[in-house]
DNA sequence: TTTCGACCATTCAAGTAAAATAGTCGAATG
DNA sequence: CATTCGACTATTTTACTTGAATGGTCGAAA
């Protein structure tokens, strides 16, 4: 139908304003006034197609969220080795954490709040990521790219690795945004631990 | 003299008393006044020892940490091959991360709190950390026992896996002390990514 | 030299009132 | 019927107050 055509693309452009205060503010600097000021409607229209603001802002996460999935797919189904997809996910999912900075979303509080909003979101998106790591690795040793006793422990502790960096770093950093100096080096480490971490695995 | 042994004697009196308090009920949670009924004297005696409450903790910290800066050394010193060395210094950590957590210092905010009164000793003892894995690993390269172009980095990626870790861990349990499983399960997961990490260091 | 009672200064917790903001509802509009 | 919004309510946040708790000082005394 065309009506529903028409919510979609409102949704969109609500979800679109919503996205850009958020990014800037984060989510409890940011008011459903505003956000209905910048797509010139009232208040109480942006309650027609979002219950709560809670709901608004899970909408413009699921979009990031989504997105990450997709690009985790094509990874799997592209880019050849085992070694390679490992390299390419850590290098998605380390964009993924910066659209989650830039969204406000990862201050220390939001991220290790328990009683949070996101913790559903996350824990989910962890399982979605325990499932690609576990068919790489899986992958990689049917194609005797990687040997050492591989089991599900294997994905969880390299899950928890790349975890345990990013962790540290957004505590370090503890206040709006981390720069861009700290971000190449979480990079790099990232990187350098996989290296380690894949030729720790490697058939020999 | 006799005078300083009274004294030290007295203080070990009092931060024994002090880090008996501490370990259940962390620093905030500590009065002045308790501990100077504890060891039976009044408020005002404790501050002829200690200038301030944060020096008293200090102290109490500063007993521990030197245990395990001893600790560290007699692991450079005895313990054969590099492999042992680092599994070493992994276990020793693990322990006084727990003495740590029984302090009460490591609650989430403590830790992450950037205006701590621990973050110097924090950054002092990673400093310590970071000297003693880099002769482990420059060791271990003259040994012949790892190989692959080891750096400075390597240490500094290996002590940031770890702490990565366990920073992990502390976000989980966001309370008062870690449950016995999370902290077998965090020991495991240590143990099995320096096996790993060792591996992918390894001369082949 | 060491101890402590009495004191001061600061910090913290609980409470409160006012302002800001999330969320509702019924009427209006096309 | 689908959508919008002005006007309203309920809830949360914020700024502020105040009294109690606590860290820390000082001079006298043992």
């Amino acid at each position: 139908m065309a009506q529903e055509e028409n919510i979609k693309e409102k949704e969109l452009i609500i979800t679109e304003a919503a996205r850009k205060r958020f990014a800037h503010f984060g989510f409890s600097k940011v008011t459903m006034d505003e956000i209905a000021t910048d797509v010139e409607m009232g208040k109480a229209s942006l309650y027609y197609y979002f219950p709560t603001k809670e709901d608004l802002f899970k909408a413009v996460l699921a979009q990031e969220m989504n997105e990450l999935k997709r690009n985790i797919e094509t990874i799997l189904e592209e880019s050849g080795s085992a070694t390679n997809k490992l390299h390419q996910y850590v290098e998605q999912r380390m964009k993924f954490f910066q659209i989650l900075i830039n969204l406000g979303t990862l201050s220390i509080h939001s991220y290790f709040d328990p009683k949070s909003i996101f913790k559903k979101l996350f824990i989910d998106l962890e399982g979605v990521e325990l499932n690609l790591l576990r068919k790489i690795f899986d992958e990689g040793k049917k194609n005797k790219e990687f040997d050492r006793k591989i089991n599900d422990d294997t994905a969880v502790v390299f899950l928890h690795i790349i975890q345990g960096l990013r962790c540290r770093v957004l505590k370090q950093s503890s206040n709006q945004g981390i720069d861009n100096k700290t971000r190449e080096n979480l990079q790099n480490e990232m990187n350098f631990a996989t290296e380690i971490f894949i030729n720790g695995i490697k058939k020999r």
